[in-house]
DNA sequence: TTTTATACTGAACGTTCGGTCAATATCTTA
DNA sequence: TAAGATATTGACCGAACGTTCAGTATAAAA
């Protein structure tokens, strides 16, 4: 790799690094392009030399945030066995990853916004289907298992994101500790709801 | 009353329900003042003359929302006998009255935003705090008549709120009926974690 | 009828924002 | 070193937005 394409690379890492931090912190629409060049401290053209727009930039940040947390997730899935014990390790990697992530603050803005493209609204689509899915297969497991009653699979996949994505919300100004504790009583509700005998 | 008075009032009426349905389907940032006007047939000034600014229109229309969110539960209310019940008829109104709900929606523009006046965010915080405070209600009476398990109050009040903001979010495309039945399920998985014997 | 307060109009303003582009700097390659 | 490819700059553009204001219409008061 040339020293160039290295520092390409670079400049390209920290303005989607400087871009995540702000889209975090202020949401989608609030964070300027010109806020996001000032914090990389390069210029508003090379931005866009780098990436194709505000939406562009937005879209690699989800992909790069999707590639990650599965990675993740596959690294420490083999620690849980049982599919409860499996339920509280996923609410803590919603704490440690993605409290405050771009996507369930921003997603809403452009899930309501009109001015999103096609491509960005499928991708969105694409990424609720992903995590209803993978809350299908979590519940699915602690069925098979026995862990859990046999239900609605889908409807209680539906009803585990919208407390994830609640507690994301109602989350956002706690500090870890304290975020720590909502997801895991929030856990622990679920769970006694499923649980087949107590 | 003038007719004159008469004829403001409905004038005021007609831009806070333009303005309410455009909040509601687009969001607040999305919503310009001009597509309000063009909503109601009345001039940009005129919307001027009746509020003091978007964000006092928006702030008219939470007061305006809480006021009668409260007196259609309170007609309700004696309806259900047990908290269960109550926490059924509380998901129903949920889905019948907040669906799609500016609050839920451009609360978190607002609070995201850097643009908001202290004002604003003082409103907001009073809201979010009377909700729990409504919670805590609904789950402390479920205790006190031995429904419930004993348990961190004000841990499940949160809880409660970040399932009740998620459903909205995630039910915000949904039509009444599956609404329904998601937070039909939701409440019930909530409540077979606090229900004392199963 | 005349005066006055109220309700309403819409052009204009200042600002912000995403995006563009011609010019320039920097590094690779021949 | 010269030529070419790549990376970076920042002034600039047009559109959109919330807000204002001088002026007009209308109903109430005198």
């Amino acid at each position: 790799m040339n020293k160039k394409q290295i520092q390409s690379e670079q400049t390209r890492k920290k303005i989607a690094d400087a871009a995540r931090h702000l889209f975090v912190q202020k949401g989608y629409k609030a964070t300027s392009i010109e806020e996001i060049t000032a914090a990389t401290g390069s210029s508003k053209g090379n931005l866009y030399y780098h990436f194709k727009s505000k939406e562009g930039l937005f879209l690699y940040l989800l992909d790069e945030w999707d590639r990650d947390w599965i990675a993740k997730w596959r690294e420490k899935e083999h620690l849980h066995t049982t599919a409860t014990e499996k339920m509280y390790g996923f609410a803590e990697q919603m704490v440690r990853e993605d409290l405050n992530h771009p996507l369930t603050k921003a997603a809403d803005e452009f899930f309501i916004g009109d001015d999103k493209t096609c491509e960005v609204e499928d991708r969105l689509a694409e990424m609720v289907a992903e995590h209803l899915s993978f809350n299908r297969m979590l519940i699915q497991q602690g069925i098979d298992s026995g862990e859990f009653r046999e239900n609605d699979v889908q409807g209680l996949a539906l009803v585990l994101e919208a407390l994830v994505i609640g507690l994301s919300q109602v989350s956002r100004r706690a500090n870890l500790t304290q975020a720590l504790e909502t997801y895991r009583l929030a856990i622990q509700v679920f769970l006694h709801g499923i649980v087949q005998n107590k």
